[in-house]
DNA sequence: GGGCGTGTGTGACTACATCACCGACAGGCG
DNA sequence: CGCCTGTCGGTGATGTAGTCACACACGCCC
């Protein structure tokens, strides 16, 4: 089998310089988690940086209070390059990452990535590009966090988290998280919605039956 | 004159090997900007990473709605690293950097970072560092923003601004900002610090009379 | 002294968070 | 089957923060 294919599923790394490639693929594990494993977190920081090949894994944090915020996603094709910091700086996050389906994933080890960053400029960019991403990512948070209407961001992660059919199971609970907000709010704008014949709610499960009108508020931002 | 003495005020650096030393000293430029220079921003991006020697810079974001909040200080003895992934990634930020006080700097031009990354273990362990560090300010902003009560935020950045001498020169406006939130809850909330003797205000001036009661109000976060 | 720009104070209102509940539903089990 | 239990969702009351629309105060410059 060609163990090297996934390599090529990485913008940024299918340019790689064959020789490095080579390292990459022999160096490196495929590993896979279940569902809802914690893949890094307060006391348990990572030896590798993984790449995603399938699958998404949640990051979100959780404060003092016992309250949590989803800071961003990793979709497949991507990297948790925040983690490499804390890997190679030998310090903790706060946030913590969990599977949020069954994960395919090329794990890193520490001393390969410090060896890529090295010998290969390419990979450089591709570990930089990475960054720049989720530091936008966490700038967009906070942007939301701090000014953005509830309503507006509800219908925004509604129409994110549903997929092409529009169907979703989730709790109140879990959209409040994802939004750092209370579930009561949440479930009283989800009331909303529905009056309006947006969505359609049932207990741990939402319809959007009419997602041009949330698409549209989700962005009036 | 010894132009190499600033290295040494860098954690991290101090301890590279002599010859990487000499390439970041000769390389590199010292430079100074006057208070309130706008050091980089969206349509500014910099060709330089910037380690400050003296001053310091605030980093601050805009959203759309022209609403401000500052994200994080580099300060003295510290680096602008995040700029460094767009510097590498060639992607625009949307934050903005602003000199606070008169700045001194060092100016290491994006070809030399990327070569010290390359040959350096040491360079690399600083620069990671210096994100691990900025990251968890990120997420202690994102912490704060979502769950934080305003008074004892405010409380928390009044002694934080404030020198030693409990005397600062703001407007509401500023701390606002600061804060991410609008004039009159600032306006309001240092009435009450003021009702409670812990502060007294003047056009544009706050001073601190009882600094332990709110470093206490802080502390309760 | 009369304008003028900036900074601050205030009241009324809306939005969101918090608190304290209660009822509704599903799954397991006697 | 009916009961128990844990999770999920609905609701009202109350508190805190953000918004809007002003009015006033101070300092500065003619």
């Amino acid at each position: 089998m060609n163990d090297a294919a996934w390599i090529e599923r990485f913008e940024g790394l299918s340019r790689l310089p064959a020789a490095i490639k080579e390292t990459l693929v022999e160096r490196s594990q495929v590993v896979t988690v279940p569902s809802g494993t914690k893949v890094f977190g307060p006391g348990l920081s990572p030896d590798n940086l993984l790449l995603l090949i399938e699958g998404t894994v949640k990051v979100s944090q959780t404060s003092e209070s016992g309250r949590e915020i989803v800071l961003y996603r990793v979709e497949a094709g991507q990297s948790c390059v925040l983690t490499t910091a804390c890997l190679l700086a030998h310090e903790a996050y706060a946030a913590e990452g969990v599977a949020e389906t069954d994960v395919t994933a090329v794990a890193i080890p520490r001393a390969v990535f410090d060896e890529l960053v090295a010998t290969s400029p390419q990979f450089r960019t591709f570990v930089f590009a990475a960054y720049a991403r989720r530091i936008t990512d966490l700038f967009r948070v906070i942007d939301e966090v701090a000014f953005g209407k509830i309503d507006v961001r509800l219908a925004d992660r509604l129409v994110g988290l549903a997929g092409a059919s529009g169907e979703l199971e989730v709790t109140h609970q879990q959209l409040a998280t994802e939004l750092g907000t209370a579930r009561e709010v949440v479930s009283r704008q989800l009331s909303e919605f529905q009056k309006r014949g947006w969505i359609r709610l049932s207990r741990g499960h939402v319809s959007l039956t009419d997602a041009p009108a949330l698409e549209r508020l989700a962005a009036s931002a």
